[in-house]
DNA sequence: TATAATTGCTCTAGTCACTAGAGCTTCAAG
DNA sequence: CTTGAAGCTCTAGTGACTAGAGCAATTATA
């Protein structure tokens, strides 16, 4: 059995953390101590664990919630959890592309500045008129 | 003098997206019509492109505060603009680094599922054990 | 000019995924 | 048996908006 704070230890998520994905329903409300205190049991670290490597690739929590009602029914085809991945690679992807831009973008503001004052400061111009802009962005 | 829509459909930003705006302080509130309508002048509608174009570039709204500020004393140094958008880089391109992490992971989870069920299906195995990673993400 | 459609107003509350704090109780070590 | 860490519940705050209710003003059309 272990206490909440073991659980966090072992997982990395953090105290309130947990309570809130209690609250929220994604890990059940565990059994408790003669003093109220959650003791959770070996499964619901390997579930809690499996949320927070989740949450580290990204997926929303009802994604999560998704995943863990499939787990549940491993006699059911894995269409569905294969697209839910299939579909955050995508969104990954796309974040990344976005991303890139902005560097690039960046990149040039940041770099460019040789004036001294805020005046002619190429952050602040390049901000100020869009038309300054290499392509487009955003 | 511009209307409100006049300026959302001038710079891209939503309509309560703008009175946001002005509540937090990040535009001055304009004058208003006889029947209490915002009228903006053609320097507000700049500002507002500013910021569009800042908030596009992921600046926090607190960064593009002190953008504002420092655009408003054209005559002092730019070292501080320049260490905002330099910051700015660096935690871009940060997210890029992590992202392209998840993204061979995902790739690697998403692409290897040949099993038919969700009992054996990759996706939901690679979640249940990070042992099953290639490498530490997170 | 009358009316209808659109746009605008304020205000409250909701989103997501937590995080912080107050004020209290329980637990484990010495 | 005491002390200090860890736990409890509850409310409220974060960032950057977004949605909706219930009105008022403006603009376009008949």
């Amino acid at each position: 059995m272990f206490s909440i704070g073991d659980l966090s230890r072992r997982t990395g998520v953090k105290v309130p953390t947990i309570r809130y994905y209690e609250q929220m329903g994604l890990v059940a409300a565990p059994e408790r101590s003669e003093g109220n205190q959650r003791r959770y049991s070996r499964q619901e670290l390997e579930r809690l664990a499996f949320i927070r490597h989740a949450r580290d690739l990204g997926f929303a929590v009802d994604d999560i919630r998704s995943l863990i009602d499939l787990s549940g029914h491993p006699e059911q085809p894995c269409g569905h959890a294969d697209k839910i991945a299939e579909e955050q690679l995508i969104s990954v992807r796309e974040k990344i592309a976005q991303l890139k831009r902005l560097e690039a973008e960046l990149e040039r503001i940041a770099t460019c500045c040789n004036g001294q004052t805020v005046g002619d400061c190429y952050v602040i111009r390049a901000l100020s008129d869009h038309a300054l802009c290499a392509d487009e962005h955003g």
